[in-house]
RNA sequence: UGGGGUGUCGCCAAGCGGCAAGGCACCGGGUUUUGAUCCCGGCAUUCGCAGGUUCGAAUCCUGCCACCCCAGCCA
């Protein structure tokens, strides 16, 4: 099934090049650095690219653009991959590397130096800045700008030879040191690096730069529409120069899109490392990780992110999504697809003294409306677990659980009706005695006094415990990226609650990994992917419920 | 003070000369064995500002203002 093309200017432009003739089939593709895991800014991403090849009957690759092995590893390869994947896409077919491209890049860069428009220059790096002028200043002529091309043939080939130290010698395009455009002072096309990368080994000594090798790449895999984000607008000029300079088979043309920014989140990969390196979560898939894993094991859905990635719309301007519209996105596909099971986080004793000590067994549905997620079994017994939060002695009107006095109604169960609060010594609350009310399963009271409310319970005997960790976002501040702040000043103390010990209701012992749920009246949790099990049951906490019921009553 | 962009409701976003879609959020009200869901209703006389063109402008022109990006041998 095609998805009806979206509604942005992208997709605009694509249909008058399809109607015009300009191109006869649409190629995008993902160009991801492997060196990092993919956030919720790269969904964005794969959702233009993939969507926009699949929405015009064309195809997207996915090309990790490895020019500089430095930072890079099969690690992060693997890793993005996956994700793609997971996400419901699949690029067209073997995954690509630039570093496949590298002879024909460099045979260009020769036909460069051949053609007069790039010289190797020896300045160093220091030096290369002091040239380059600043934004309002011009920059000045390297002294190196005029060497013969047999010269510079020949000072290229020793580069790549091995003749050079590294930051010894760069190849450079001879444009225009003057230009108002800074990428366009004659920037740098080719540095030594001489370290072993993850796919060519140690047979390159020189890497090319992403200016030299991004446009390149494009035209070598008959890319039509090169789409990347805003900060590359300024680069156009110079992808163009190098097709125009170049014997290159195609000519790709690039777009570019505003990046997504999440308020509440950091997206930067820089601060995304850091916040691993410096052990402030529990790795790249930590659940509050705005990466793509770490989403994943928090428990949102592709569909979910998918969903998100069209709410948002692609456009060139560029501002601040409110994280509440992924978490709608969320809360919408859960609230559909989930199965319902009952959990209680803070545990609080409450014993039927008129009820049998034998077992009772309710057949319940798993959803309020999707009879096709099934039923499941739920025991009811003498003594059984509520929250304490929905418990008190006294309280107003507007407190719709269980009061000393007062009836409530025990879900897919009785109705129930508290008699006494069971105290310590320290005066401390510890259980509560009630009464189930007769004939109220499926029915309401038979005198007419109707509980105001439902709460969740799990049988004290029958029920299992779990250990529950209770996600919230990781930042207090609504634009931790923001400017120069430090944003680790502004990391959710309470990002992580974990409850040692929740009481599930049976059924849910049987989860498998990943599996969503909505807790009835807390909110939706997944089986952690990692840690749970059968034997120890893991829930991490998606998201909320939504509340209008402000608890400061 | 150089260059490149962007400015439509708190946020995202349609709109492309004919009299401001939609979503999120928020606020009412109804249904409800989840204070959820669902349903119904409200939410920009105004489109960064100021002029101008036109019968008519968010849409065209001029000027101004605000914000974002660029001085890596990162991508």
């Amino acid at each position: 099934m095609e998805d009806k093309p979206a509604n942005n200017f992208l997709q605009a432009i694509i249909a008058r090049d399809l109607a015009n003739g300009t191109v006869q089939e649409v190629v995008t593709r993902f160009p991801p650095e492997p060196n990092g895991y993919l956030h919720v800014g790269h969904a964005k991403s794969i959702s233009v690219n993939f969507g926009l090849a699949e929405a015009n009957g064309g195809r997207c690759h996915l090309r990790f653009d490895d020019t500089n092995p430095e930072k890079e590893s099969q690690e992060f390869i693997d890793a993005i991959q996956e994700d793609i994947r997971w996400l419901g896409f699949q690029w067209h077919g073997e995954p690509r590397f630039a570093s496949a491209y590298f002879q024909q890049l460099y045979e260009w860069a020769e036909y460069l130096v051949q053609q007069g428009d790039a010289y190797v220059c020896d300045l160093s790096a220091d030096e290369a800045r002091e040239y380059r002028g600043t934004l309002t200043e011009p920059g000045r002529n390297s002294p190196f700008r005029d060497r013969s091309i047999e010269e510079n043939l020949a000072l290229l080939r020793g580069m790549r030879a091995n003749q050079f130290a590294e930051g010894e010698k760069v190849l450079r395009a001879r444009i225009d040191m003057a230009s108002p455009n800074m990428n366009m002072r004659d920037p740098i096309l080719y540095r030594i690096r001489k370290v072993t990368h993850h796919q060519t080994g140690n047979e390159w000594v020189i890497y090319p730069t992403y200016d030299f090798a991004h446009g390149q790449e494009d035209a070598i895999e008959g890319i039509t529409h090169s789409i990347c984000t805003l900060e590359f607008e300024d680069h156009r000029p110079l992808y163009d120069w190098f097709i125009e300079h170049l014997p290159v088979q195609s000519r790709p043309r690039q777009f570019e899109f505003g990046r997504l920014n999440p308020s509440y989140t950091v997206t930067s990969k820089r601060k995304l490392k850091q916040l691993v390196d410096e052990g402030h979560v529990a790795g790249w898939d930590d659940p509050r990780m705005p990466t793509i894993s770490g989403m994943r094991r928090r428990g949102y859905t592709p569909r979910a992110i998918r969903r998100f990635c069209e709410m948002i719309g692609t456009t060139r301007s560029d501002g601040v999504v409110d994280v509440a519209m992924l978490e709608f996105a969320i809360r919408e596909d859960l609230n559909e697809n989930a199965a319902r099971a009952m959990c209680v986080l803070n545990p609080l004793k409450v014993v039927l003294t008129n009820y049998p000590d034998t077992a009772e067994v309710f057949t319940v549905s798993n959803h309020p409306s999707r009879e096709d997620l099934g039923e499941r079994d739920l025991p009811f017994t003498r003594e059984i677990y509520i929250d304490a939060d929905d418990f008190r002695e006294e309280a107003n009107k507007k407190y719709k659980r269980l009061v000393l006095g007062k009836r409530v109604r025990l879900r897919h169960a009785y109705v129930i009706e508290a008699d006494e609060a069971i105290k310590n010594a320290a005066g401390e609350l510890v259980e509560v005695r009630a009464r189930v009310i007769e004939g109220t399963v499926g029915e309401n009271p038979a005198d007419g006094i109707k509980p105001k409310g439902v709460i969740q319970w799990v049988s004290a005997s029958e029920g299992r415990t779990a250990i529950v960790r209770l996600y919230d976002r990781l930042f207090i501040d609504e634009a931790p990226d923001k400017g120069d702040k430090d944003f680790l000043e502004h990391i959710n103390p309470d990002s992580l609650i974990t409850v040692e010990t929740a009481w599930i209701e049976p059924s849910l012992a049987e989860a498998v990994p990943e599996q969503g749920f909505q807790f009835e009246r807390e909110g939706y949790f997944v089986a952690d992917r990692r840690d749970h099990s059968p034997q120890v049951p893991v829930f991490n906490k998606t998201i909320g419920l939504r509340d209008s019921w402000s608890e400061s009553a």
